[in-house]
DNA sequence: CATTGGAACTGAGACGTCTCATTTTCGCAC
DNA sequence: GTGCGAAAATGAGACGTCTCAGTTCCAATG
């Protein structure tokens, strides 16, 4: 068994309150004193047992966070930006995995509550599910802070994208390359930042005067067999076949480009494509995705401090509704309906990569 | 503050007593007591507190897993594994980054011992850093299973692939597609595994009775700017520039094809490539990069019921040495020196990709 | 030397749970 | 009604820590 207090005490020759006043630093402990405490500390290779000091004291100086799939790329991205704000403030990061499953999500809630986490990150894989109530049963007044994916009408500390002006962007620089058939495919529109990003489209469209179809609206959910038949199914059979394509998020975009792949069509030979999120090694592949990027790493920085705040604050604190600016990244996959006529394009190099910043805030 | 078994006593007219046996389902209970505390619990929406109970029992059921790069999708598909294994033990995974830096990294096994996990993972951050003694001071008998990379001199429970071997089926291929001249590009060599994929990759050029070259063997370490440097003074001031180059992880691997992309060297147009593990969607982007495929899902499961069973049996258990097979995946990045000559390859298709299975275990 | 005030130290108690030695309850046989 | 054994319920105590009211120590002062 490992080495107490109490133990350290008895070499020290100290009582277990002056144990505990070197270890906390809390209170003026005698120079003597300090250093046999020390030296007992080597000698027994001591190390506090952080379980009992959280039962005294009530705080575990813990948070957790729950993604829907560590192996998707934009959460461990996210995870590495909230572990670097817990750390700088003495916080320690859980974090878990919910397989994209409701019930496992809550489990892990229940499990972060059980673990008497001080408070949580989550991305959520519920999408219709996530009621305000089934939500307040999982949490009741406890700090929670979403991230990305919001359920629709849940009143919550949040920090996202400015999806819609994002969105908005997107489409813009579809527009621009003279695209007018541009299909949309997204995720749940349980989920409030897929409908702003959808707003974004249809605002997007509006702007240009070109008139919005909702035979061109795919959506959604998050599984790839249903985004492969939503695509094909809009591809293949459509009247006019878009000529470009716009996913609302990562998942769906890799699962969309799949499905079309597997029936023969690529980009940007055959269509145009745009998604939210960077599916790849972006910057190396062929052919480069032009994408919506998120400030991942801040999105992740941005929620610890706003869960810390409400963790310090309580429910007196107003909502945080915290919008990031993303950025459009161009790269090969967005070209001009002409070239797709038949001209094949030439992969431009890296430093052929655009930027374009939307810095709206909400 | 959250409801206690004693408050659950209170409502339920029953003693704390008889509340945890309904808990824990440790002992009998009569079934009107039963249903009474049950409904106290829901009432009061009760949860244990965990932290309390690992304090009486000595037990947490939780592992720790600390990797050296949660972004890189290595580790959080090892992660998966391991955290399915865990879940389906009653166990409880714990994820935490060493961001590649020691003594970041002896910061999270000091962390997780002094939660009080039952055991942990690790790939090591720490290449010749690991000694034996800095090793015991970190984990003095306390249970531990290393994966993928393993320092060269410690005798521990470790989990990884047949990596000689792996390596060897690797440069037949290579050798098989008529190349002679073949760099290979390490990792650090105080890591067990880099030394064994370097012996796989001699011994594979001893059997094709290839003589061995010194200069061909650029090691190592996991920094993007040593790599670059290595790989772009042996690609372009060698006397004659290697045909191929295979690398013996993903991290090196990466960052080689990077550093010879940026000074205008391609695969597979200018050299062949091959990498050990996936370093993409690979299934999907171009060039497909030929790689060693471990069964990293398998990987972290194996090693969970690894520490398991040194948590359950001590120092008593003798040392596990678990070598999975790995598989070789070809792809577009690995051709024939003739077709490097000039003539550009067609992209093959997706179900051009072949595998190659290596099963010897140690 | 006696007094005093402050610094240093002490040790019992509480945190929420489980365990286990006791005690109580209950059903049944006589 | 009594006795008995088994089943059920009880509640004090321990886990390792921190806290805090109380005690001891000591140097300075009169």
């Amino acid at each position: 068994m490992p080495p107490t207090q109490k133990e350290l005490a008895k070499l020290a020759g100290v009582s277990s309150g002056t144990v505990s006043n070197v270890i906390s630093g809390s209170t003026k402990v005698s120079e003597r004193s300090r250093q046999k405490v020390l030296e007992a500390i080597k000698e027994l290779n001591y190390q506090p047992n952080l379980i009992a000091r959280s039962l005294r004291t009530n705080r575990t100086r813990t948070l957790g966070i729950v993604v829907p799939d560590i192996t998707i790329p934009f959460f461990p991205k996210i995870i590495r930006g909230a572990e670097c704000a817990a750390r700088e403030r003495g916080y320690f990061l859980i974090v878990l995995d919910s397989e994209g499953s409701p019930d496992r999500e809550s489990d892990m809630i229940a499990l972060l509550r059980a673990q008497r986490v001080e408070g949580m990150l989550l991305v959520t894989a519920s999408g219709e599910e996530l009621t305000p109530e089934r939500w307040d049963t999982f949490t009741s007044s406890f700090p929670a802070v979403c991230l990305d994916r919001l359920p629709a009408d849940l009143n919550v500390d949040f920090v996202c994208v400015d999806d819609s002006g994002a969105a908005e962007m997107a489409l813009s620089h579809l527009i621009g390359m003279g695209h007018t058939q541009i299909a949309v495919v997204t995720g749940p529109l349980t989920l409030r930042n897929e409908q702003e990003r959808l707003r974004g489209y249809r605002q997007a469209l509006q702007k240009a005067g070109i008139p919005f179809q909702r035979a061109l609206v795919w959506s959604g959910s998050f599984e790839q067999e249903e985004v492969a038949r939503l695509c094909q199914n809009g591809m293949l059979r459509a009247s006019s076949m878009p000529s470009a394509l716009f996913a609302t998020n990562g998942v769906t975009g890799l699962a969309a480009l799949r499905s079309l792949y597997s029936v023969g069509l690529s980009t940007p030979k055959d269509f145009s494509f745009t998604t939210f999120d960077e599916i790849t090694a972006e910057d190396f592949f062929r052919p480069g995705i032009t994408s919506v990027v998120q400030p991942t790493f801040d999105m992740g920085y941005r929620a610890v401090e706003v869960l810390l705040d409400r963790i310090e604050n309580g429910e007196s604190a107003p909502r945080h509704r915290v919008r990031l600016p993303a950025t459009v990244t161009v790269r090969e996959s967005s070209s001009t309906p002409v070239a797709l006529a038949g001209a094949k394009t030439k992969p431009s190099k890296r430093s052929g990569e655009r930027k374009q910043s939307v810095d709206r805030r909400g």
